[in-house]
RNA sequence: GGGCGGUUAGCUCAGCCGGUCAGAGCGCCUCGCUUACACCGAGGAAGUCGGGGGUUCGAGUCCCUCACCGCCCACCA
């Protein structure tokens, strides 16, 4: 390390980020300074940890750019605690991602002409494991070029033995505590995957399908037979689901069906006699006003039957066919069965009528097949009591949602929750830990390897069969904030990083993961997982749409990193982050920070190449001699006082643009437009002592080595290349990784007005050279009356004002007689800012003003009037004097004399 | 059917507790190779802050309402 420290090293020419990113990432390792007791590491043991909790991405494949925003808002926050001096955790993770990581698989062994069904359990597992060795490492390795500060030492996998672990105690303690139950239930099945998903996995698709009608006949209470010339007539956009039907339901108050209730119809084909009830939860107006009632195969229809005692008839079986009916479509897919039946019911005049209708149907998030709710025995976990204690510790602000809106999305999601179905029939992921005994007695163990006899009868193992059946992937999941710490045993890591501090993750997912942790978190460990919820928004497009691999539109990180660097990559994704909102990605965005990052390096090279020749290269950094400071170091210092601040504020509060925009314009717009070129100009005068020059030079590099440490955590790798060829203190650590997080200094609002008006003046006169048509290059004599409080200012810059403006000499004059005198009524460019006037002559030549010129300042004039005529408009208004606040009142008075000023001088100027 | 978010220069967006807040980047126009940077520098044009009400001395900034776009939740078959 020594190398980066005691001597300042040469910048290549070039903004590479390629050539040194990598290497820097290597450093970094070597060092140790990740993990919060590695060997780099400068952190203040006693102070309270920091804690990120990282979503761990799903092993699927490669992360995308929403991953990679995310990443480097959470390494943002990481990297600024670590700079603070607290220990801070960052741990990696990846989550096995049961479904979609089946879904993933399937789709390749389909490619290969395997299946699930060829390969069997053991070997289909082989293959994933095969295939997630790949993926992991594609995945580890694109966040390490990102330049996430992960605690690699602490790496986990929802799949390791730790999570399993975890997940066997914690469900086992959940069945203890008599919240997890075991029924059968309707759920939603996928037919596609072949397995149950839980209710937020299926997604409302509209689609337009077709309201049949049609007529179920009444038995004849006579003949006990169905009536051909009486019948009710039922909705249906499912007519396969009339084999199931049990019950045709009409509103209790609908004077239509008032007789029929308590009748019975026969469903066609099964030719099963029904009866009619009344429930109020028909709408009267939909349809017929009578609803066909499946209980089977539908969630409206589940409640209704439950609540009517009904028989619950399946009639399609894992691969959505018919089954079990007896008719004539056993064996056909749902899809099949509906149009035959259609037919049929049209054949034999019962069907009274067909015609388009939008409706929405439940799709599997996953392989967007339709999901066909049917009953099957599986695991719930009671969601209220859990969702009550999570709603307690948002309430009580033990954890806080960020951006504070979200907390209503939750109050609602968590006050309505329904129970959690877990049990998944896929093979990828924990199997759950519960046996069976012949007798049906139910063991749940949190034991490696099962329970060595049955908890109720002691019928040994032998004799037990377990669960063949998986949790949903999120059980796992919702363990991670302490599972990775080596829950349920009492470890160090434990103790110490738990509970989290924040949590950041996609508001798309907080039901998903974040609702779960809370709930498992409170119940397991009596303690909220984290204190701080941070919703990041989605990364969109260039316009606007949703990224998404079917579309084509997916941005490749790796790709991007290669072309602009990683640091450019984060730039971009960090300045366009407002909590809780998307944001769109393109190249403009990208650009933007790689130019930052280009500005940056520059700006450093410049600071090494103008070292004054009393400076050693190898020495070490000393504070500026505050004795030797001209105005522009002073307001340099001042200004930077002000980016620290703004930055500390926009980390306090999570706005992460906000911190980006302060770097950019503090950086960009004030300390290379201005303080360098103020700088340069003293750094360059011969005629001032050495130690003023050097005190100039020192301020520089105080204030990039201050710019580059605020900026550390969100361009971690230019600041580190840059920052190392900087001189260093004593004390300073070997990189910057791990330096000090910089406090803000005093401001010095005198210099700051003073070199503020100097600099407007500046930028007043080149704007009327400009306007006036002087060529660039061209030096001009100026006058300038300013007043005695800017004397010094203006005296001591005069040099670097004279060559900003491209004037010289630039002559100020104490007393504003002299300088009109000295004006006179010669030719030239008048300019009027604050309390400052300057006038420049255009030299011998020239006639008079340009046209230009009299234009710009008539121009200049009437804005002024307008301004003031609105100011004195309010100032005239006695409700504003009386009841506006003194401060607001009198900066309108300021600001009305001011412009007054302004006007007469501009009046003055134009009659010459 | 509820709920939430967005609507600010041609484009993408900042504008926190109402009082120089009308801004930035890109694009556009005019200039410029001034020994850090053309991934640059200087200057410039450009918006009745979605519409309409209201509160207030004062409103992109608060309230109501409407419109459009987007998202979330929801048991109309």
């Amino acid at each position: 390390m020594t190398d980066t420290t005691e001597t300042t090293r040469q910048l290549p020419k070039a903004y590479r980020p390629a050539d040194f990113e990598g290497a820097i990432y290597e450093r970094w390792i070597g060092a140790d300074v990740f993990a919060p007791d590695g060997a780099g590491s400068t952190a203040d043991p006693s102070a309270e940890p920091f804690v990120i909790i990282q979503p761990p991405p799903n092993i699927t494949g490669s992360l995308h750019l929403g991953h990679a925003q995310r990443t480097a808002v959470e390494d943002l926050m990481i990297r600024h605690a670590r700079m603070t001096g607290r220990p801070t955790l960052f741990l990696p993770g990846l989550d096995h991602a049961s479904i979609a990581a089946q879904y993933v698989l399937d789709k390749i062994l389909a490619g290969e002409g395997e299946s699930r069904a060829s390969l069997g359990r053991e070997r289909y597992l082989e293959r994933m494991w095969q295939f997630i060795n790949v993926t992991r490492e594609v995945m580890l390795g694109q966040q390490r070029r990102l330049g996430a500060s992960l605690d690699w030492s602490r790496l986990r996998f929802t799949m390791d033995a730790g999570s399993a672990m975890a997940v066997r105690e914690a469900f086992y303690r959940l069945h203890r505590d008599g919240l997890a139950y075991r029924t059968e239930a309707l759920i939603n099945w996928c037919p596609g995957c072949r397995t149950s998903v839980s209710d937020l996995e299926v997604i409302p698709t509209p689609e337009t399908g077709t309201l049949w009608t049609v007529r179920y006949h009444l038995l004849d209470d006579a003949t006990g037979r169905p009536d051909p010339d009486a019948w009710i007539a039922v909705a249906t956009t499912r007519p396969e689901t009339i084999l199931g039907d049990v019950a045709v339901a009409v509103h209790p108050d609908d004077p239509r069906y008032a007789a029929f209730v308590g009748r019975q119809a026969r469903i066609p084909f099964v030719e099963r006699d029904v009866p009619i009830i009344a429930d109020p939860i028909v709408e009267r107006e939909f349809g017929t006003g009578a609803v066909k009632i499946t209980p089977a195969h539908d969630h409206d229809d589940y409640e209704t039957g439950r609540r009517h005692g009904l028989p619950m008839l399946t009639v399609l079986d894992d691969a959505a066919a018919v089954v079990g009916t007896g008719t004539r479509f056993e064996g056909l897919d749902r899809l099949d069965a509906r149009r035959e039946i259609v037919a049929a019911l049209e054949a034999s005049g019962d069907l009274e009528s067909s015609r388009p209708h939008e409706l929405l149907i439940g799709r599997c998030e996953r392989s967007r097949d339709v999901i066909e709710p049917r009953l099957k025995t599986q695991w719930f976990v009671r969601a209220a009591p859990l969702a009550a204690r999570a709603l307690e510790a948002t309430r009580g602000g033990r954890t806080t949602i960020v951006p504070e809106r979200f907390v209503k999305v939750w109050e609602h999601w968590m006050t309505n929750i329904r129970d959690w179905n877990v049990s998944r029939q896929l093979w990828w992921g924990h199997r759950i830990p519960a046996w069976y005994c012949p007798d049906g007695h139910i063991t749940v163990s949190a034991e490696e390897h099962g329970p060595t006899a049955c908890e109720v009868c002691g019928r040994p193992s032998s004799e037990l069969q377990q669960d063949p059946d998986i949790f949903d992937t999120w059980f796992s999941s919702g363990l991670w904030p302490f599972s990775t710490l080596g829950w349920p045993d009492d470890t160090p890591d434990l103790r110490r990083y738990y509970p989290g501090s924040v949590m950041e993750t996609g508001h798309e997912i907080l039901f998903f993961w974040v609702a779960r942790m809370m709930m498992l978190g409170l119940h397991l460990t009596d303690v909220e997982p984290f204190h701080t919820v941070y919703l990041s928004g989605l990364i969109r497009d260039a316009e606007g749409q949703k990224m998404s691999k079917t579309k084509g539109n997916v941005v490749d990180p790796l790709a991007v990193m290669e072309t602009s660097g990683a640091d450019a990559l984060r730039f971009a994704v960090i300045h366009g982050a407002t909590p809780g909102l998307d944001q769109r990605f393109g190249p403009q965005r990208l650009e933007l920070g790689r130019n930052f990052a280009n500005k940056l390096w520059n700006a450093v090279r410049f600071i090494l190449g103008a070292r004054p020749e009393g400076i050693a290269t190898d020495a070490v950094r000393i504070a500026p001699d505050a004795d030797r400071l001209g105005p522009a170091e002073r307001w340099i210092r001042s200004r930077l006082a002000a980016t620290v601040a703004e930055v500390d504020r926009g980390v306090a509060d999570y706005q992460f643009g906000e911190v980006t925009r302060a770097l950019y314009d503090g950086i960009w717009s004030e300390f290379c437009d201005w303080g360098l070129e103020l700088a340069k100009v003293r750094l360059a005068d011969e005629s001032l002592p050495a130690a003023d020059r050097e005190a100039t030079w020192w301020t520089l590099v105080e204030a990039i080595d201050t710019y580059l440490r605020l900026l550390h955590p969100v361009m971690p790798f230019v600041t580190e290349e840059l920052w190392g060829a900087l001189p260093h203190r004593p004390e300073d650590p070997p990189m910057l990784v791990v330096a000090r997080w910089p406090v803000a200094g005093p401001r010095d609002p005198v210099t700051e007005s003073a070199v503020g008006a100097l600099v407007e003046l500046v930028r007043v006169v080149r704007s009327a050279r400009a306007e006036g048509g002087v060529e660039p290059g061209r030096w001009l004599p100026g006058e300038v009356f300013a007043p005695t409080s800017l004397a010094g200012a203006f005296d001591a810059l005069r040099p670097a004002l004279e060559r900003l403006s491209r004037c010289r000499p630039l002559v100020r004059h104490a007393q504003r007689d002299a300088f009109l005198t000295a004006a006179g009524s010669r030719p030239g460019l008048s300019v009027v800012v604050g309390e400052i006037e300057a006038d420049v002559a255009l030299g011998e030549g020239a006639e008079g003003p340009p046209a230009a010129e009299l234009a710009r300042l008539e121009k200049e004039l009437a804005e002024a009037e307008r301004l003031l005529e609105a100011a004195r408009t309010r100032l005239a208004n006695a409700a504003f004097t009386a009841k506006a606040p003194a401060s607001v009142v009198e900066g309108a008075r300021g600001r009305e004399a001011e412009l007054a000023d302004q006007v007469a001088r501009l009046r003055e100027r134009l009659r010459r």
